[in-house]
DNA sequence: AATAAAAGACTACATCTGTAATCAATAAAA
DNA sequence: TTTTATTGATTACAGATGTAGTCTTTTATT
């Protein structure tokens, strides 16, 4: 059984990231904090809380009339398997070459610098 | 003007991989080469090469009756761009937290810790 | 020369996506 | 209590995508 990740489309994405932010949030809450970044119609919002309902991305109770909405997937589960996915299919897997890519084409800062030396570090830490 | 991505679909890019790897090619070896990886029917591959052509993200040239087709976007600077994008989305333009999930989701090689100190000595040398 | 095979062009069609509008049920307001 | 506003459910519709099939024009074959 390959693992599977779930089908997310663009659109969906912005609605789970700002439901991620904080949750359970109803749909207008999801509709204001989205007001901040897209000029999306509230009837677009709820058409893409119902599909990512529908592809069981969310879950909801009601309370009342309203629903409330929390993701069924967490944020960094969902992360991490797009970047193995990512890195699979665009750089066979090797994470380097995205690093390095990623640094030719964006200027890194020494913070950077400084958290991948810290994550070598831990490796080291743990591989010795 | 935002630098702007092509818009390649999933199956486009399996088609647009195995035409980096070597062009210009015929149709036909596109199909070839497909075929180790990919169930898909040489219509199918063939619609595939028409839309990219339409995209502009493949051009060619008449060779009698069949076309040998190349890539018009370089898979560097393709795969630079979509890394960028990405990251943005993914970890608010980070990289190191997209490379602790990988991690954490992968395992490390001591070739890839390598190379990643490798690319970190150098941004130290350039920014000394 | 008549026929078949092959290449690309055009057409097909279901599903997914982006982007809403309408409908039905219910709660709030007048 | 009749009217209105609000919530989620259902419907809409064009363009993208996956996955081919048919048509037209050439080039091989017989």
């Amino acid at each position: 059984m390959k693992t599977q990740r779930p089908d997310i489309s663009n659109a969906e994405f912005d609605v789970l990231d700002v439901i991620w932010d904080d949750y359970p949030v109803t749909a207008n809450e999801v509709i204001t904090r989205l007001k901040q970044r897209k000029e999306w119609h509230q009837k677009t919002v709820k058409t893409l809380l119902g599909r990512l309902v529908k592809k069981e991305v969310l879950g909801f109770e009601k309370q009342q009339r309203q629903y409330l909405y929390s993701p069924l997937i967490a944020r960094e589960e969902y992360t991490k398997k797009e970047t193995s996915h990512f890195v699979s299919r665009l750089f066979n897997g090797k994470i380097a070459p995205m690093v390095a890519g990623f640094a030719n084409q964006n200027t890194l800062s020494k913070q950077d610098i400084d958290e991948l030396k810290s994550l070598i570090q831990q490796w080291e830490n743990d591989n010795d």
